[in-house]
RNA sequence: GCCCCCAUCGUCUAGUGGACUAGGACGCGGCCCUUUCAAGGCCAAAACUCGGGUUCGAAUCCCGGUGGGGGCACCA
């Protein structure tokens, strides 16, 4: 079977930890089967639909290496909704309704008042033609229903096993607002069945659209005599790491706010795509091998946690196994040459952090002194000529053999005079790069 | 309010009536190693939401409580 899936995200918004999971997994899940990804930008919504959105919500999933086969916008199908719609009407699928915002707001706090589900009556159903052309005499658009069959939509969803949906307690969904605008419903449809997605992947909030959607989409086959019911697949959505929902927090769980705190996109597609599964969370930066063991079996059907403070440390682990080629433009531009890269990374939770550890080597720092007597022998003892290696363990040696100082005694008296800091890389590694001249002065105390 | 889904170590989970003394991974703690921290190696601690029922036997099946998630838009 030809895989093809699609991202659909509306560019209204940002892209956030949430929705990229999805588009995550119909990645991994196409790519694992040889498949196609389709990203298809649903902006039927023409007042909160923006071109920034758009643009930032693409640049987004290449950074994080989510490349797509095919992209196309809604908007640039409206002749084939049109075409569709029509063809609704004449089946008597589509019925137009003239009630106004208010009145459905009234009608729904009445039923839930009573203890019913807010479901729409159908009271447009039984207008008559005198009625609607009274409506439009004064002035009132409709706004257009899709009329749903009433019966149990059943299907096997990869995730859920064997899901049911009736469609008799579900509203007539609206697809054409008064103003004639789209509502993403059935252009989604459409597009699903037009452009043969073989799987939706997505998150269990849309449960319930699935069971009316598949009803829509079998009246698209019929329109289109051609085309067959894509699969479904919906995972269970995050939760906070307080264990509550997300949505209030998404905000500062966007894409774009972690790539500027400086997560890796590896981390980002490591953990998403193991959070939730029975597989172990591990780093990987080679998002191909993340698609070779995605398998829906092992997804479980609980919400799973997100947890930020997971995300950073991941991404310090990835960091610690990066090579300098895998980075180097970035490292480059930041002026961290290789020796210096490989010197610091086992320290870094961020690559960013790269740069203050040149700071540290390269530039000018106080020195703490925390013990002066054996500081003020060490400057003395620091080899001349050019450091290797092998220098530190040698100085260290002879500092050792001249104060008597050992363990943490000897070893952090000299790295808080030569960095100024509590902790950090292997002095060994460092040592040579900060060279002896500078490690004389620091060691006696002076700023270099 | 109504409907749907879910519930195992701190976290993600394995588990489909006896093979469970409940397994793994991450994290946490301890030890070793490195003449510091980190990294690495080893070792430990740590869970079946509660109450009923079915059964010779229940983490597993049924009912109920509690808790969490989702849905019930002229949003997506």
């Amino acid at each position: 079977m030809t895989v093809t899936v699609r991202f659909a995200p509306s560019p209204t918004g940002k892209l956030h930890v949430g929705n990229v999971r999805a588009a995550l997994w119909n990645w991994l899940f196409t790519r694992s089967r040889g498949g196609e990804f389709i990203l298809r930008i649903d902006d039927t919504d023409k007042e909160r639909s923006t071109k920034e959105n758009e643009d930032r919500i693409r640049s987004d999933l290449e950074w994080l290496g989510l490349c797509w086969d095919k992209t196309f916008s809604q908007s640039s199908r409206f002749s084939e909704y049109d075409r569709v719609s029509d063809a609704f009407r004449d089946r008597q699928l589509l019925y137009p309704c003239y009630e106004t915002a208010e009145e459905l707001d009234r009608k729904r706090r009445l039923q839930r008042t009573r203890g019913l589900p807010p479901v729409y009556d159908r009271a447009a159903l039984d207008l008559t033609d005198a009625q609607r052309g009274a409506f439009e005499a004064e002035g009132r658009r409709p706004h257009w229903r899709f009329k749903l069959s009433h019966e149990t939509v059943k299907w096997i969803d990869l995730i859920r096993g064997e899901t049911v949906v009736d469609t008799a307690s579900v509203s007539d969904p609206v697809l054409i607002r008064e103003d004639g605008m789209y509502l993403y419903t059935l252009p989604s449809c459409i597009d699903d069945i037009d452009y043969s997605i073989s799987h939706v992947i997505r998150g269990e909030d849309h449960v319930t659209n699935a069971g009316v959607q598949i009803e829509i989409m079998k009246a698209v086959i019929e329109v289109r005599r051609a085309g067959a019911l894509p699969r479904f697949a919906h995972h269970s959505l995050l939760i906070g790491a307080d264990g509550q929902g997300l949505s209030k927090r998404l905000g500062s769980l966007s894409i774009e706010q972690m790539r500027a705190d400086g997560i890796e996109p590896s981390a980002i597609t490591s953990l998403l795509a193991k959070l939730g599964t029975a597989e172990p969370v591990l780093p990987q930066p080679n998002i191909m091998e993340l698609a070779k063991s995605f398998d829906f079996e092992k997804v479980g059907r609980a919400p799973a946690r997100f947890d930020e403070s997971e995300l950073v440390a991941l991404n310090a682990k990835i960091l610690h196994e990066l090579p300098y080629a895998a980075i180097a433009n970035r490292l480059s531009a930041i002026g961290v040459s290789e020796e210096l890269w490989n010197a610091v990374k086992g320290n870094l939770s961020r690559i960013a952090d790269a740069s203050l550890w040149k700071a540290v080597i390269e530039g000018e720092i106080d020195p703490v002194i925390e013990d002066r007597a054996l500081s003020e022998k060490a400057a003395s003892l620091v080899p001349m000529g050019p450091l290797t290696s092998d220098s530190w363990d040698s100085f260290v040696n002879e500092v050792k053999a001249q104060t008597g100082a050992k363990g943490r005694a000897l070893f952090h008296p000299l790295r808080l005079a030569l960095t100024g800091m509590e902790k950090g890389p292997e002095m060994a590694a460092i040592f040579p790069l900060i060279g002896g001249e500078k490690a004389r002065v620091r060691l006696s105390g002076k700023r270099a």
